[in-house]
DNA sequence: TTGTAAGCGTTATCAG
DNA sequence: CTGATAACGCTTACAA
């Protein structure tokens, strides 16, 4: 790195360009009220002494830190990953720079987070809190004094929110897959337990509920955390007496996984057994057979948040906490058929 | 959110707790010397009032934001989130916090974010500059008066690197298929035009020439995008008259195409087609058959980049940029396998 | 339109 | 060990 001179000051700019300091902010913050030459003097001693605004000076001062805080669980989980991303998008077209937080499911830090985004005056937060049950979470967030909008989250607190609408996408699903005759159909959820994976069980129960019969509970799978690896779950329902005619892959990372158990095992997508995922990643559509997906429009939900927390930090919205619901879809597509009869009969037999 | 009152600030505490400002500032930063007395009755006001230290303020005196800067490529890049977080970890430790911004390969974004870190004061950053080979970027890299480290690039600058050698584990992996017969090995790609890419493919081609051959050159596809789709560029190579005996699925999420590309076809691993796999995710491991891989330490490259990068700044090292190179490591597994006599004849053939 | 000066909330430097 | 006071670099009234 360079030798460390000195940084310029609005005060050295201004001395150098032989006006007053208002001047120079004046010009630093495109006020219309400078005459020509006084912006000219000014920018020309700018560049001179390579000035750069000190911004937790103008922090400070103006009470503004023009910075938004993101806390999520983890940045490694795609989701979240496009999530982030489009939502620095949109508040960096807006003038905002946006701080991401880890939480790492801790509950510790997550309050350690919320902290950290006062202390660091954030103009507003997005929250994807991973404790939402935990009282002290819940506590912090409520007691949060600048604009927020939590995301996917079953929390009762006086903020603007986000969902996904899960429980219609995967009920759609579902009952697609009995309505071919499935019966035994594995659901292996990721993550912690939190909204997504709550509602979207209860999409997969609604569905069984619907046709009036109930889901195997053996086969309905959680995986601990959102990076353990579904292969072995997978492989040891395929190995059981009664294996799934049909999974659902609902976590990040399984469909991988999911499909790689299958093959290993000798069978076929879907002539011995159907499979939906989740989020309808490129993968899955270029597939042979394509996988049929429950979408989830995560770019949507990013610029939805955007919206929200733009209008009430601009204070052009005020009062009561504003909801929006995200739908999900089923997206019907090769991987998924009709039960072989001899399954069928071995299901029947069962029952 | 709650009413907004205002924050109260250390003068407030210090009339609340009765003593002077100094001793405020001397029990927030943990000096020694203070009497317990005068510690409790400040802690007791700062609980009482809700006390939050107001960063900027802090930043503004104290000539340090105890934030480093993160710039990267795209965080939606799997490595890179992983990076990302084991950098924050290990700042976090150290009492700081990561800004993370995406340059999503823009030069200008990399230049516009470069002054924002320099405008933020940022205490030192991290940098992996797509635009390597842009003279403007690597002016304002040069340019930069903070401690900061370059992760594996090409770029001549004068501070601290880390860098995968890329070279070797390539080198190892592709020579190991040559040995088992392979001539027609393809190389997947992925991302722009820079350092591993570029390194990467230098291994292939030193593998071939050590045994004195030429790699295939219509079998090196380079994926635009790292986002970008790689089953139909796979297919395509798998459908041609002279299909490839081996594959290296070099870009981040480009396995699982190349996987379900070669299933497609009705072609098995390793049988049909060797399959070698980059950075030894757990899908690699658990697949079956098992993948090949060329490993890379991306935890350590972080832990590495933080080290170098927290002896900057707490000026525990000075003087001239440090380098540190980092293996990678060819790990055979099943997918890889002699080539099927009845392939090796047809190439003999062509050569 | 421009200049002047106060003050944002902290830390740092002195005396006491 | 503690208190008073001057910065830090900027914005923002208000006065000229």
């Amino acid at each position: 790195m360079n030798e460390r001179q000195k940084r310029a000051s609005t005060k050295d700019v201004a001395k150098l360009a032989g006006v007053s300091l208002g001047s120079v902010s004046r010009v630093i913050n495109k006020f219309d009220n400078v005459t020509p030459e006084v912006r000219e003097k000014v920018e020309r001693a700018m560049a001179a002494l390579d000035y750069r605004l000190n911004h937790a000076a103008k922090t400070l001062r103006s009470r503004s830190s023009r910075t938004v805080g993101c806390m999520l669980t983890d940045i490694t989980n795609p989701l979240y990953a496009n999530l982030f991303r489009v939502f620095e998008d949109k508040f960096r077209e807006a003038g905002y720079l946006v701080l991401l937080a880890n939480s790492m499911n801790k509950g510790a830090w997550e309050i350690e987070i919320l902290e950290m985004f006062r202390s660091r005056g954030m103009d507003g937060v997005l929250l994807a809190p991973s404790n939402e049950r935990n009282p002290q979470v819940i506590a912090a967030v409520n007691q949060l004094d600048i604009p927020a909008v939590i995301v996917d989250r079953d929390i009762s607190v006086q903020q603007d929110q986000v969902r996904f609408d899960h429980v219609r996408g995967i009920r759609e699903a579902a009952s697609a897959l009995i309505a071919q005759g499935h019966r035994r159909i594995a659901i292996i959820l990721s993550g912690v337990e939190s909204r997504p994976m709550r509602r979207r069980l209860e999409g997969f129960r609604a569905a069984f509920a619907a046709h009036g019969i109930l889901p195997v509970e053996e086969l309905v799978v959680r995986l601990p955390s959102s990076t353990e690896n579904a292969f072995a779950r997978v492989d040891a329902l395929l190995r059981s007496d009664q294996p799934p005619t049909a999974i659902f892959s609902l976590g990040t990372n399984v469909l991988g996984d999911v499909l790689s158990a299958i093959a290993a095992r000798g069978l076929r997508v879907p002539q011995d057994v159907s499979v939906v995922s989740m989020g309808d990643p490129e993968f899955a559509r270029s597939h042979v057979p394509a996988i049929a997906t429950v979408s989830i429009d995560i770019d949507f939900a990013a610029s939805e948040s955007a919206r929200l927390l733009l209008e009430r930090m601009e204070g052009r919205v005020q009062g009561k906490p504003r909801r929006v619901l995200i739908a999900t879809q089923f997206v019907p597509r090769d991987s998924c058929a009709e039960v072989p009869p001899s399954k069928t009969r071995k299901v029947s037999k069962t029952r």
